[in-house]
DNA sequence: CACTGTTGTTAGAGGTTCTAACAGAAGTTA
DNA sequence: TAACTTCTGTTAGAACCTCTAACAACAGTG
């Protein structure tokens, strides 16, 4: 029998720990996360802490995957609730799950998508977790025809992707739409969640939702003011 | 006779610190850059920078409205040498050199449009140096009907914005199409720049295009592939 | 009871930002 | 030229940080 109660408290301890960084996180961003300060608050002294993460850079690591597991669990949630409605309801409610995550929590979606922690590589489990989020989407979007979507480079590199992550069965054309969505909706989360709509005065939850209206109508309102090339 | 030597003197000790800082941003990101470091690069000791910068913060701040004021040019330039050319390659143009200017020095990119510093807000002067990146874009818009863009509220807070920035003339349609065009091209700039396209084997580039076609198109080929709400 | 592994401690090296007090050089003015 | 002021550098030091090493105390096991 391993000592299933040692065990526990170390669980405890690593969730204590992570529990004060999110809060350094959410104060003064990655580079107040300092473990002299959480071994502190916690009551014991700087060292002792590093019997629990070997390092800095390995307990931001753990942040890190938390957040991507996290947030695929909110966006799967949301699709799992959306079961049953029209495709264009689906993928309104995962932009509004996916919003909701942003900007309830910004210094967790600047962790995962913001300026990258200098020499992080992604580990495996970690890339599997972010992909569930992309998978979630994926769910909503309608299956339609197989014609080439975009340049057949592209394509080729989405089937291999899609096909590295057990969704093989996933047409380019649905790959593409799906990518698409993604870099649109985190374009305008982004610039929301770092604060860069503030100066200007712009409601971001507006524009947003623009956004998820334009993947949904398959921008067919832009004849009336986003497209760019006119007739004549 | 104001000491123009001195002045000299001291623009030119700023400027080669803040080229080292550059390169240390460029090495270790933001939490490499090291006031410390960097004088002993240049032969003094620590605190004779402090001479120069009222502190670390300050000198971030400086690297950031030069990063505005570098973008702001490169677009400018873009938008300038393609004078004369159809709207539709003058947005080509432009989208080519934002991405450019990105991709080239991504630790820049990351600077303007990643985690922000935490506690910063951006003096008037960078706002309007950023701005000047928007104004660019304006530029190669074509000026379209009058019409309501999008939700009236979103409206009158971008004709309330583009008014207090001296471009009170641009009807909301076309400044809805430049805060959208602004957030897709970001959108895919982002994500490659924080390296999320690595594990999956895209290549933004050929996304990034699809995205500025699109904006062109007014997605009209999203007929094709993106909509996602089909004719039945 | 003895042994092993885990968890905590203190000490310390080497890094950081930044302030204070002081020395000397450069520029200005009488 | 001499005196004065301003600027630029120095060292010393406080207060933080990460992380390692060596040691003590504890928990669990044979």
């Amino acid at each position: 029998m391993v000592n299933v109660r040692r065990e526990r408290y170390r669980e405890d301890t690593k969730a204590e720990a992570k529990r004060i960084a999110l809060e350094q996180l959410a104060e003064l961003g990655v580079a107040g996360i300092s473990v002299n300060a959480i071994a502190k608050r916690m009551g014991v002294t700087g060292p002792a802490l590093y019997r629990y993460f070997k390092g800095r850079d390995d307990l931001l690591n753990e942040l890190i995957r938390d957040a991507w597991r996290d947030l695929a669990e909110a966006a799967e949630a949301a699709v799992a609730a959306s079961a049953g409605e029209s495709s264009p309801d689906r993928v309104r409610a995962f932009g509004e799950a996916f919003r909701t995550w942003a900007v309830t929590q910004p210094h967790r979606y600047l962790l995962l998508f913001g300026t990258p922690l200098p020499g992080y590589h992604a580990p495996e489990d970690t890339v599997l977790l972010a992909h569930r989020t992309m998978s979630a989407l994926l769910g909503v979007l309608p299956r339609e025809g197989g014609a080439a979507a975009g340049p057949s480079t592209l394509d080729d590199q989405l089937v291999a992707w899609a096909g590295s992550r057990g969704e093989g069965d996933v047409p380019p054309a649905v790959l593409l739409t799906a990518m698409r969505a993604f870099t649109r909706l985190h374009g305008v989360l982004s610039l929301e969640v770092s604060g860069q709509f503030g100066p200007m005065g712009i409601d971001p939850a507006l524009l947003y939702r623009a956004e998820v209206e334009s993947l949904i109508l398959g921008d067919s309102e832009a004849r009336g003011s986003t497209r760019l090339s006119g007739p004549g």
